[in-house]
DNA sequence: AAATCCACTTGACAAAAGGCAAGAAATTTA
DNA sequence: TAAATTTCTTGCCTTTTGTCAAGTGGATTT
């Protein structure tokens, strides 16, 4: 059963605004539910979902020129799930949106966002601050992988996101972290 | 001698709207110049400035807890230049962005912005554009930095930011490949 | 011009991480 | 429940990168 007011809450840590307009962007999201390994987006589709997590785990993955399958992002819940190149440019994507466990949420379509972008001085608030969130995650990571040792990073994930290690194999958290199976796996057993 | 043309020219490459439409874009920007070595933003201010940079090459960089000068990002001239935590959140910044060479371009201040942002349908895709544009921008980098050895990320550097290569001292590099100044050294050598 | 400083290079060695392959453990399938 | 498949661990050795320290060359200062 999904539960809109997380969804109210989660907008209202997002941006300042009342209760009653968060109450209302949350009303112009749908309940949406997917399954263990679906996928939410497949490469060469043009991704039409910008999707509230409310409970569960996703990642982001693509195939790389060695065609090895490439881990680029987790997501947990109490987050915004999207693919920004394909979403917001309407480009196939290169990457794919799976379920690494049961979730769901309440997802927008990209006509929907733009329509209320434009419309409503909240929602515009809210979907750029969004964005901005989502870009200084980017950037922090990019620090931590140029900064820390892949054991630091291990402990960080550990520490921050412990949901990941708990459902993700570790084949998929070992190219998350830019290191081999093996390298993280004696970086585990050390700890 | 500024030239506002180039920022409309660069508007039109960033979102599909008509040249009067990025012209009165532009012309809510001012002129806007900078010396060699001075700062744009430096630790603990609340950054104004979002600045299309024309002509010349500018970095951001921070002091990790070691207290060493890491290099986070180099700006190149046809580019937007913004530090998003502290000029979209209101933050005092943790970096400072520096002029590495002259620079010239047209900036806009907080306040300035947010108001297009709201009442201008066409700022408002274009502001966005820049947010997705940059937030690829840096996902790319996370990926190339994960995949790819110092060597090749040199590499790729040399090839699509020669600028950089021009005008940067050998450690700003080095901090932003995430390998030290001997081994930037000798990967240059070698090559 | 001498002294100072800074950017960069280089050598010797150490640490971190990868490659590969064998095997153990866990999970899925038949 | 047995077989097959996948996931994870481990040993051995190689490659990549880091650390530290010395040294070169250029630019700037005095």
């Amino acid at each position: 059963m999904n539960n809109r007011e997380s969804l109210t809450e989660f907008i209202l840590t997002i941006v300042e605004i009342s209760r009653s307009d968060a109450e209302e962007i949350a009303a112009s999201f749908q309940p949406f539910e997917i399954k263990e390994k679906a996928y939410l987006l497949e490469e060469n589709q043009i991704s039409n979902d910008y999707l509230y997590l409310e409970s569960g785990l996703m990642r982001t993955f693509l195939y790389n020129l060695e065609g090895e399958e490439i881990t680029v992002d987790f997501f947990t819940e109490n987050n915004i799930v999207f693919e920004v190149t394909s979403f917001f440019n309407r480009f196939p994507s290169e990457a794919y949106i799976q379920a690494l466990t049961d979730c769901k949420g309440f997802r927008i379509s990209y006509e929907k966002l733009n329509t209320l972008f434009h419309n409503k001085p909240t929602f515009r608030d809210f979907g750029r601050a969004i964005l901005v969130k989502e870009f200084i995650a980017s950037q922090k990571r990019n620090y931590g992988v140029i900064k820390r040792t892949a054991a630091e990073r291990y402990q960080n994930l550990l520490i921050t996101r412990p949901q990941i290690l708990r459902y993700a194999p570790l084949k998929y958290i070992a190219s998350y972290l830019g290191v081999t199976d093996s390298t993280l796996s004696r970086l585990r057993k050390n700890k």
